[in-house]
DNA sequence: AATGAATGAGGATTCATTCAT
DNA sequence: GATGAATGAATCCTCATTCAT
């Protein structure tokens, strides 16, 4: 790929999680290759399809949310892990409404990460033995959502995420 | 209003609650006219606005939960009540695509009934004291949510549940 | 159908024919509208694809001719109606150039009427009497083809008909 | 030219020949680059619309036809001309679907051979001596374009064939 | 009140053509 | 000369909304 056509590519993604973060992803195609700077046929040269650009953004966004994840560990690793998440989704509403893209599969990117930040959480005892990865997963997509539809302030986040702390803790 | 008229409204809105459960928000409202056996004209008689049919649907839809919540109570009403809502969610993802719709808003109508199964919980000594309304409907929003985007399979559904419950309980 | 509704679909039909006899069946569906009188939304109301409406065409189109087929016969009904159809070939290229649309297939519509005059002319002994159908048929539609492509003259037009009527005389 | 640039040129109008014939001359240009294994610059250095690379394709088709004219010869050449060239459109409907392209102008350079192998046929008895060119052409031209609009078989063919091969001997 | 035809802005997508690399 | 990314006009089609019947 040539190097203005990555650079293009770039411009569009972060254009599209913008858009599609303010707007909701019916938000039209015009409109981010408008903010991107490019033409409409450059958006659709770089991605086929409005899908696949929705695709690609939830991807770069759960690729950053799981090396973001490589960063923690240890006791709450996990914790920090979750109101970090809820934050990003609070800020960027696209991780919710990506109609037509599987989030689940998509979400499969993040397994690993979690799964190892379980770990070490039930190692240091922050978290019950008997909790499994899948409903981790299950209450931080949900919490996610939550927030985005919900608009809750830092408070609300806060007590929220305790309760679901210390059901973790059991 | 005549009662042709009624019976109408009421059609439009049963129509309106299946085919946006099974297409989302993004649905046609001929679609919604043509199951209701109505024109669209009439449609657009008894809400003015698409927005005004997806809010009106939320509504009867809380209200119902409202009256679902009356007839509960006791130690784990509450409990009774997160768990129809989330099977409710996931049958009718209504509630959750309602883009454009203040869904925190509507949701006001919920208050006093969940209010009232908290208060009921917290006596039995199923819910911990210091926990308070807001963060149980932001629990309840986002775990439907969750339900509605992550398919849960009915074991991941009482697993989630366990560990909000859990932390509920303290 | 409403009345006017009926007037439109007449309109956009005939509008449809010039249209697609200029500027071939690539001319724009928007062209159609605007000649029609009408907007284009109402275009797509009555032929949901723009194949549909170039298929209604040519549905009409045929139909003309039979009926005109029908009031033929005798000894060299079938010549006259070779004649006609290659004039109204060239005059409407449409029959021609309908990407998308299954032209043999609409052609059966024709079966029937080029059948009976094949008959009427075998009997009156104009056409040899092992000629068939089909390739009766097949020379109807390459002379009409070849009007359309070629740009005959009237003396063109006779001269090459006169042979293909020597050879079904035999 | 460089040699190159001379066998790119060979590769592209074969790839067009295959493209156009497949799809129609409504196929892409892309395609064409991506099936001669150029850059979709390279075809328009070579052919600066895509009229004229339609052009180019007709007028090389012609030309082989021609060259296979002159092959030809004696009582019935111009009727075994006839019949590859009824095969030949129906393997490549290329002759046909050139919109844009003026075809009876390209064909002026297969008036010669075919002159030559009717004053041939002529000498031989199997074609009457009234039968002129223009006609021959007219009806060469409809009955390949019949052929691809028709989907005749063998047969068919055959039939079609006799027909005015039976017109033209008298 | 209901009907359903008409409207027309809006949006996704394609593709011939240009031009920087 | 070749490459292939960018352009942007053009086109098909959808759908909320209006309005004549």
């Amino acid at each position: 790929m040539r190097s203005d056509a990555q650079r293009n590519r770039g411009r569009i993604l972060d254009a599209a999680e913008e858009v599609f973060a303010r707007r909701g992803a019916a938000a039209s195609t015009e409109e981010v290759a408008r903010l991107a700077g490019v033409a409409i046929g450059t958006v659709f040269r770089h991605f086929p399809t409005k899908d696949e650009l929705l695709a690609a953004i939830l991807k770069r966004l759960l690729a950053r949310l799981a090396e973001d994840a490589a960063g923690l560990g240890g006791a709450d690793g996990l914790h920090t892990f979750f109101r970090r998440s809820v934050a990003q989704a609070a800020a960027k509403r696209t991780v919710v409404d990506l109609v037509g893209v599987s989030v689940p599969a998509a979400l499969g990117q993040l397994d690993d990460a979690v799964g190892e930040l379980l770990r070490q959480a039930q190692d240091a005892g922050t978290v019950r033995r008997d909790v499994r990865p899948p409903e981790v997963m299950a209450l931080l997509v949900s919490v996610c959502q939550g927030a985005v539809h919900g608009g809750w302030d830092a408070e609300l986040q806060d007590r929220t995420l305790a309760v679901i702390f210390a059901g973790l803790a059991g």
